[in-house]
DNA sequence: GTCCAGGCATGCA
DNA sequence: TGCATGCATGGA
């Protein structure tokens, strides 16, 4: 991959593995929405950003290099060999057909905060209702960033808000979930920061600690969160892909569980 | 109107 | 440990 700083712009060419529609709109992350122009526009930690596919390079408006460099570098996971990884994973025979069907989905660095309380409003929840309440939740009360665009909020501010007013933006019975989290995390009482350091078993019974959080919660919250590559969330749909392997999953999976589990979330979703 | 969504907490065996 | 049930809400 080649990286060239405009004046305004950063712009990527020889991108060997990234489609945004599938990476920014597969179940996620929330905050990105698909614009008239086919480009795509969302919000992570306290940027705005607009990305582009134009040809064969991609185009983010408006990004410095120090905001490429410092911030979208490591959110789109562009240090990770994808190309070696799926190589690999290829060894699978389904696996070898979904990376061939969905080629270019990547994991995305998100915000451990964020993708934590986003999994905890997604549980029993389908993903247009999930991103309107996370939507409504950021113009509640995160940090305006221009534009009438919001961050995320910050644990401080989720903490300032009551169960009510987590119903009243549709969070529904999560409401005291979010409303307990918040106030944990405020207390230092549960510190991501700290998680994310732990070995992957030891951190996700922290999580697991947590009101709300289950098995599936907490290994997303690992893989889309905390960087935790071999976090492998099983959902409805996973369990049913599962059926094909036995229940046991396949040795070349080993390292890359998050990616393979990514790629067989959106088999299944189109093929069972 | 009815169904269902990237589940979880709870109670009971 | 394993299974049944209730849960808030609104888009399809």
């Amino acid at each position: 991959m080649d990286v060239f700083f405009g004046k305004h712009d950063t712009i990527l060419t020889n991108v060997d593995y990234l489609d945004l529609e599938l990476t920014l709109d597969c179940g996620q992350a929330f905050r990105w929405e698909k614009q008239d122009d086919d480009s795509w526009s969302g919000v992570a930690g306290n940027k705005y950003l607009n990305i582009k596919k134009d040809g064969d390079s991609f185009v983010l408006k408006n990004t410095s290099s120090d905001d490429y460099l410092q911030f979208w570098q490591h959110y789109f996971d562009f240090d990770r060999d994808y190309t070696s990884i799926c190589s690999r994973l290829s060894e699978d025979r389904l696996l070898s057909e979904a990376i061939d069907s969905y080629y270019g989905i990547r994991i995305l660095n998100q915000d451990p905060w964020e993708a934590l309380c986003s999994f905890i409003i997604s549980q029993n929840n389908n993903i247009s209702r999930i991103k309107s309440i996370i939507k409504r939740l950021c113009d509640a009360c995160g940090d305006p960033i221009g534009g009438g665009v919001y961050a995320f909020p910050r644990p401080e501010q989720l903490s300032l808000m009551s169960v009510d007013d987590f119903q009243k933006i549709g969070a529904g019975y999560r409401a005291e979930y979010l409303a307990q989290l918040a106030t944990q995390a405020v207390s230092g009482n549960i510190d991501l920061q700290k998680i994310k350091t732990l070995p992957l078993n030891d951190a996700r019974n922290e999580l697991l600690s947590i009101l709300g959080v289950g098995n599936k919660v907490a290994d997303c919250a690992l893989l889309f969160g905390l960087g935790f590559f071999e976090a492998f969330p099983m959902d409805t749909w996973m369990k049913k892909v599962m059926t094909q392997y036995g229940g046991t999953m396949p040795d070349c999976f080993k390292g890359y569980e998050g990616l393979a589990q990514q790629y067989l979330f959106h088999w299944a979703r189109h093929n069972l």
